[in-house]
RNA sequence: GGGGGCGUGGUGUAGCUGGCCUAACACGCGGCCCUGUCAAGGCCGAGAUCGCGGGUCCGAAUCCCGUCGCUCCCGCCA
């Protein structure tokens, strides 16, 4: 019921108990019509929608004010509430009860004739939608958003502060980071050729926060990275970003179990969490079981090991493949044993494009085994698969001869395309699970070096830290995932709080002793000075938002979020600067375009 | 960097095996009519040369080549 200078009453809040008075209403005409004599407005504001009359015999003015209105003007309108005449309430309105008879209509702002409607949800030009930002927000769909987003920080804030977490801002204005993703960068005007880098997320700051004895942190914190664009990706993104000292693993993980278990019913009660306390599982499991670091576990069809069954197979590609330490590995579609050939083929084109050589496959038919193995496949090779995978007649095996790594890659990439098109991901349901053991790192090909597979502040296994010169790849390390419905919702970890460890980590990675004490001196010396152990995570609102709010693509939960060239098409960013600022920042530019 | 999809009035689509397209339909927009509608209704009307450039052809929105833009995916995203 909040009054202001221009409005008694909000739009949407009008009600039968409000009969009799007179109000005043500020908004937007949502609809108009003109019956010759009496004409409609709907009037909305942020809360809902209200019908107000304009009847010529009452209130001429006011009358002859509402026929000139059109959608999207802005008006103020001084009335009285009304029951609605017997038979003319509109159930589908909250306000459907009653309606404003006005007396006063005044025009406080025209409008031109909106690009798309704001009053209904059909669809749009993506780019229209984006110019317009401003218009698109203004409809339902957008409004609902922002509520939703607001509605989690909220939540968030709330729930950690009984907890003793106290909210810091850090900078904006920061340092590069070595590897991680490319930084956008700030010239400084002050010091010539020297760059500021905006935070890919405030994990330094944080690690320093916990050394200054903050010991529970948290932020909803922007972060920026300078990658290409996907679907659930933005140059910049929201996290909450939370940092805790004294704590195992366990301790992490529970705090941020309770936050969400408690947050998703609250703000969007017709998701229901598929499991409470949330599964775990190693980074393996989820590997070998569904082929992905991030698995949707709404449904099943998970991935089987075949290669014993296909020890002793006559099938060329099958024999290569485990002669040289690959796997045999498939799923189990259901109910597609009838894919035609250029089904198959499609599928194949898919495995490839994924990395994989091919793809065979074994149907079980009515009639029989088909499929393009069927025939290098032995009687009791078919029925051992059959068994193993737990296929019924009806359903086609999809098999991939390769390396492990390829292996599951292709079938983890195969079983989220059969979710889709088989709907066999329940909408309304959330899977929330946590992957946890990481390896520490991988080895990177291309320029041959040890990365971080997590971050390098990581805390590798304490029993697997001797491994550090002789055997990395097969460290583990205390770093977390929070998967949400298949999508990566946050990462944290338990860091490491002594110089030792992180200067041995940082040399693992192949940082030079100088560029370690260039880049990271300040964090070494800060651990010198009584580090607490601690650990965090950061989970990502947008995402989060993404999938409560059922939303296709990260841009639908950002207010103005940029296009998937880093575009903002409303503002026209990035721009070309005026010289005398490049001159400022002693910036010359290259001549490319 | 690579691959797929799309690009027709303000918006959403149809047309796209070339000629009947002087480009259709819906919404929106403008005018008129109508005192009870609420996705109001009726009548009338304006509005696109089919992303751009080139080509093939007697003839192209429709075919070919190039290009630009948007989007999805791979790479990338500690």
């Amino acid at each position: 019921m909040e009054a202001s200078m221009y409005k008694t009453i909000r739009c949407g809040d009008v009600r039968a108990g409000d009969i009799g008075k007179e109000v005043t209403l500020a908004g937007w005409v949502d609809r108009w019509r003109d019956h010759g004599g009496v004409i409609f407005l709907d009037i909305r504001d942020r809360w809902g929608v209200v019908q107000v009359t304009a009847n010529p015999e009452l209130a001429a003015a006011a009358h002859e004010t509402a026929a000139r209105l059109r959608n999207e003007f802005v008006v103020q309108i001084r009335g009285i509430v009304r029951r609605r005449p017997a038979g003319m309430e509109n159930p589908n309105l909250a306000t459907g009860e009653v309606e404003v008879e006005s007396r006063e209509v005044e025009v406080l702002n025209a409008a031109l004739t909106p690009p798309f409607n704001i009053n209904e949800e059909s669809p749009v030009d993506e780019n229209v939608r984006l110019k317009y930002r401003y218009l698109d927000l203004r409809r339902e769909r957008l409004q609902k958003n922002l509520v939703l987003r607001h509605k989690i920080t909220k939540f968030m804030r709330d729930y950690l502060d009984p907890l003793g977490f106290i909210e810091v801002e850090t900078p904006i204005l920061f340092k590069t980071t070595p590897e991680g993703a490319r930084d956008y960068l700030v010239p400084s005007r002050v010091h010539p050729g020297c760059f500021y880098a905006l935070p890919q997320s405030p994990q330094q700051l944080k690690q320093l926060l916990m050394v200054a004895g903050v010991e529970r942190y948290f932020q909803i914190a922007r972060c920026f990275r300078d990658e290409d664009q996907r679907g659930d990706r933005q140059p910049e993104f929201t996290q909450l970003d939370l940092e805790m000292s004294f704590v195992h693993r366990d301790d992490v993980l529970d705090i941020i179990e309770g936050l969400f278990t408690e947050l998703i019913p609250a703000v969007a009660p017709h998701k229901k969490i598929q499991q409470t306390p949330f599964p775990r599982l190693t980074w393996t499991d989820a590997m070998n079981r569904y082929g992905i670091d991030k698995p949707d576990l709404r449904f099943g069809m998970e991935l089987c090991d075949a290669s014993g069954v296909f020890a002793k197979s006559e099938f060329k590609v099958f024999q290569e493949a485990l002669k040289s330490g690959g796997v045999i590995k498939c799923i189990s579609v259901p109910g597609c044993a009838a894919y035609s050939r250029k089904d198959v083929d499609d599928l194949m084109a898919f495995a490839r494009e994924q990395g994989g050589q091919g793809l065979a496959t074994v149907a079980y038919t009515g009639e029989g085994v088909k499929g393009s193995v069927a025939k290098f496949v032995a009687a009791g090779e078919a029925a051992a698969l059959k068994q193993l995978t737990g296929a019924a007649d009806g359903d086609l095996i999809l098999l991939v001869a390769d390396t492990i790594m390829t292996a599951n890659k292709v079938l983890g990439a195969l079983r989220l395309l059969f979710r889709d098109r088989l709907n066999l991901a329940d909408k309304n349901k959330i899977s929330l699970v946590w992957i946890l053991d990481f390896p520490m790192f991988h080895w990177n090909e291309e320029e041959k070096r040890w990365e971080a597979e997590h971050h390098a502040f990581t805390m590798p296994k304490e029993a697997d830290l001797p491994k550090i010169d002789t055997d990395p790849g097969s460290m583990l390390s205390d770093a977390y995932d929070l998967v949400i419905n298949g999508t990566e919702l946050g990462s944290g970890s338990i860091r490491i709080h002594r110089a030792d460890i992180q200067h041995k980590v940082f040399e693992r990675i192949g940082l030079s002793e100088e560029e370690i004490r260039g880049r990271f001196g300040h964090l070494l010396e800060a651990f010198e000075y009584g580090a607490p152990p601690h650990g965090g995570m950061a989970p990502g609102i947008d995402r989060l938002a993404m999938v409560l709010a059922d939303e296709p693509n990260i841009r639908e939960v950002i207010a103005f979020p940029k296009n998937q060239q880093a575009l903002d098409v409303m503002a026209d960013a990035p721009s070309p600067a005026d010289p005398r600022q490049l001159k400022e920042l002693h910036i010359r530019l290259l001549d490319e375009r």
